[in-house]
This record gives C-alpha cells, sequence and structure tokens, in this order.
DNA sequence: TAGTGGTCTAGACCACGGT
DNA sequence: CCGTGGTCTAGACCACTAG
C-alpha cells in the first residue's frame, strides 16, 4: 500500500509507481537533510536538474517549488535556488531557545508526576460537557532552559482516554511525542488565552523570582485527533530571559 | 510604476504590463470577495478559464494554485476548486471579545496616522535585509472594548510597497481588511514572541493603569502574499479584563 | 461516460544577475 | 554576454468523481 521513496513513504498510485517531481523532491531534501547543500548553498540549476532526472523544466520547477513552500530553499531570478534556514516550530507554542538548543540545555522536571484526581477550577477554559462527567488525569512540570527555570505547565485531560498513561513512561520526557507514538493521537489545533500577570508566592517560589515580578499565562486547549480528548493546559513563563515564540504558517 | 489591474496595485514590469496568471487571480479573487461565489460554491473548472480568459491550463492552474496558496479555495480532484471558509484569526492575536462583540462594543482610536518614517528600535523581531534599505510607513492605534483601553497596536512596514497608502481610508477600520481589498495582498503567517512586562509611564497614561500593572507585549511578524511586505507589529495590552485570544488549526 | 484536477512533455520568450 | 529563474503555449495521458 504504501511505498518508499528515499527515506520518504508515499501512498502507492495505481499506475503512476512513482511521481517524477517527488523523486527530484525527496532526493533535494535528502542532499539537505544530509548536508550536502548548506544553508546558503545554490542547488543545482532547474536545467542542471532537466538533465539529471531526464525531465522536463515543468517538473524540476514543481519539485523545487515544492521545495520553497516547505520551507527548505529560497528561489532566486537570475541566480538560483538557495537553500534557506529551515522554519521551526508550527503553531505550538515554545519557549525560544527550545528548538535552537535541542538536547543540554533544555530539559524538564515532574513538579507532580500523573494522578487521576478532578478538574481544578485553575483551568480557564470552559470544560465541555462531555468531559466533566469523568476523572481527569493532572501532571504538572517545570522547564529549564539551561539552569534558568522559565515555565509551569500543568496539564489536565480526561482519565478514561489513556489507559495506561499512569504507567507510561514519556517517550523523550514529550508528553505530545508519547501520545503520537503511544496512543496514535494527534494534535489538530489548540486555543490559547493570554495574560500577563503578576507572580504569586508559590510560583515566584518555584520559579526562583521575587513575587511580583511579571509572568506571562496561557490558557490553552488542545483539540486532537479523539475527539474525546480535549487537552487543558495553564502555563506560567517566565518571559524575562525567554520570551515565548509562536509560528504559524498557512 | 505601478498599475492597477481590477482594484488592486501591482509592481508593472517592463514588457509584460500584466501577468496573465495575476489576472485571473484578481478576478476570481473579486468576485469571490464580492460573493459571487460564496462558501461551498465551486469555481468555473480550469477548461473553463482557459477559454474565458484565452489561456491555457498551466497559466489557468498557477492562478488557482496561487488562489489556494492564499487560503481562498481548496482543489479537489474530479470535482472542481470549492470556495473555504478563509480562515480568520490567522494566528492573529485578537482581544477576546473583538469577534464576538463585533460592532458597538469595540472601536479603534488612531494615536499616530500613517506617515512615512523611519525603522524603529522598538521592532523586537530583526528587520529582514531587504527591509532596511527604504523608509517605512508607521502607525499608532488604541483599541477599547467599550470604554476599556485594551491594547496599544504599533504597525511597521516598507514604504514601497503600498503606493497611496497615506491616502488612503481604512476600509471598515481594519488594516488587513485594507490590505485584502485595495492592494489584494493575504496574511500567509505570522511569528510572535510574547513577554509579561510591567507598564511604563507612557503606556500607563495611554491605557489609563497605574505605572508598573502587568502588560502583554507581543511582538509580531507577519508574512503576506507580497514576498516584500513584512509588517512589524508590536502590541500592548491590558490583559487585566479582556484576555488575548488565539485560534489555531492544523 | 463525461468532466474534473494532477502530472508531464517540448518547446518559446522574457527579466534579472553577474562576467 | 550567458546562465538563472519566471511566464506561457499546445498539446498528452492519467486518476478521481458523479450521473
Amino acid at each position: 500500500m504504501y511505498i518508499q521513496v528515499g527515506r520518504a513513504w508515499f501512498y502507492e498510485r495505481k499506475s503512476m509507481v512513482t511521481l517524477k517531481y517527488q523523486e527530484v523532491l525527496v532526493y533535494l531534501k535528502e542532499q539537505i537533510q544530509r548536508g550536502k547543500y548548506n544553508i546558503g548553498d545554490y542547488l543545482p540549476s532547474e536545467n542542471e536538474l532537466c538533465v539529471q532526472f531526464s525531465i522536463t523544466r515543468t517538473t524540476a520547477r514543481k519539485a523545487l517549488e515544492e521545495l520553497q513552500k516547505e520551507g527548505f530553499i529560497v528561489k532566486i531570478r537570475g541566480k538560483g535556488s538557495r537553500v534557506a534556514e529551515r522554519r521551526k516550530s508550527l503553531g505550538l507554542l515554545s519557549v525560544k531557545g527550545f528548538s535552537e538548543a535541542v538536547g543540554e540545555n533544555v530539559h524538564t522536571e515532574f513538579l507532580q508526576r500523573p494522578l487521576r484526581t478532578k478538574w481544578s477550577e485553575e483551568i480557564q477554559h470552559p470544560i465541555r460537557e462531555g468531559d466533566k462527567d469523568t476523572e481527569c488525569f493532572f501532571f504538572e512540570r517545570l522547564r529549564f532552559v539551561g539552569d534558568s527555570r522559565v515555565m509551569i505547565g500543568k496539564n489536565w485531560f480526561p482519565a478514561d482516554e489513556l489507559p495506561g498513561f499512569l504507567d507510561t513512561e514519556f517517550i523523550e520526557g514529550s508528553f505530545f511525542k508519547t501520545l503520537s507514538k503511544r496512543y496514535l493521537i494527534e494534535v489538530l489545533g489548540s486555543s490559547s488565552e493570554l495574560r500577563a500577570e503578576l507572580a504569586d508566592e508559590k510560583e515566584a517560589n518555584i520559579l526562583q523570582i521575587e513575587k511580583g515580578t511579571p509572568i506571562l499565562h496561557v490558557s490553552l486547549l488542545f483539540r486532537t485527533s479523539n475527539e474525546k480528548l480535549n487537552i487543558y493546559s495553564e502555563l506560567y513563563c517566565n518571559t524575562d530571559e525567554f520570551p515565548i515564540g509562536n509560528h504559524y504558517n498557512l
């Protein structure tokens, strides 16, 4: 049913096993990802691709246009197709630096490991009808960039939808990655409310800042591919050193 | 230097006064905006457009692809090009209540009417290379919900891309609506940074709050269908009564 | 089966950038 | 000047949708 082109998988069409422009697309993407072409380098010109792959310019252009749409290159008239800096996070809120400084610089600690409990008054979004009926799972984490404590994150969601969650280790420390890989649930959208507040004593203690420091309070409601699984989050961020970033592309 | 196609302005190329696909694009966009085609309707097929405009399918397809990229239609194999619901909050931040309470409850006042000036140090996003070369237009507004002053909005963008802007009245008081209807430019994406700050004296005065009240500072960079038109915005919000809302859908 | 959009060919002329 | 990407023509075959 699915076929592999390079390292990528495509749904197999009946008589056209491979789309030519996808072949070129996958080839170029791999070259970029493997570092043959670095940021600022120019890819082979359209005419060169025509010869290499025995295709017409229309097809070569289609591949390059797709590559541009995905953010890998910028086409420049009279010069060529230059490898661009890849777009990072898409829509979800992320601490600036989380994506760039992947790995050592960033880590997360549990303030409260997952447990079954009642819905909290702290949740800002109205809790949906179906959700009220059951109890929920809750966990709370503290996120660091380097030694700086930048965010308290609290999460609630209906307990019935994720069986075995209390016994599951987070995959690579990520809740969303766990949802995706263990439960095959994807986040489809979110709704958020933003408030600037002054840190109360408890928040100030955890974030190690002075009481009364301005903090960013983000209230999130995530919609997922399991329509019964709404995730409610409340984030409290110290934006002094690291602002919260958010990217959106049509 | 600039020419008008329909109600929209384009930079004039030397020998090709009008790009054919843009002619089609502008025509279809106007038809949609004027309500000839409503959400769910199907546009003329590619072949019909070929006949109407005396063009080949390649050119008709180019126009439709652009229209799809800007979010106006969805192309469906075997059926046609269906007018889609234009995604509204495009990652745009909106004061909660602005959309619900459209009309009487909400209004906007200019603190500074549009003028030509230099780029400001206040802009948080790095100003892109091409943008630095020219001067910019700037305007500043204060937004109310009822009698409450909830947001100061400052906007900058390259002056050369919007000819006649200083003499243009805002359509329905909206900058983005003006961009869309007068210049046929659509917002394709945004990148934002969020910070919680304490109001300084000037901000406090304008928003009529106490100095030192926590305010939400949103730094935005909008990407549009005119790749030379980047819009830089700095918003200062009093979220005490009205939090800032943001919706995202994949 | 007729009509739609998706892919592709083999050409052409143009504007732009750098030599 | 040559090579680059941008636009455009006039075809072709294909897969999908619906009557």
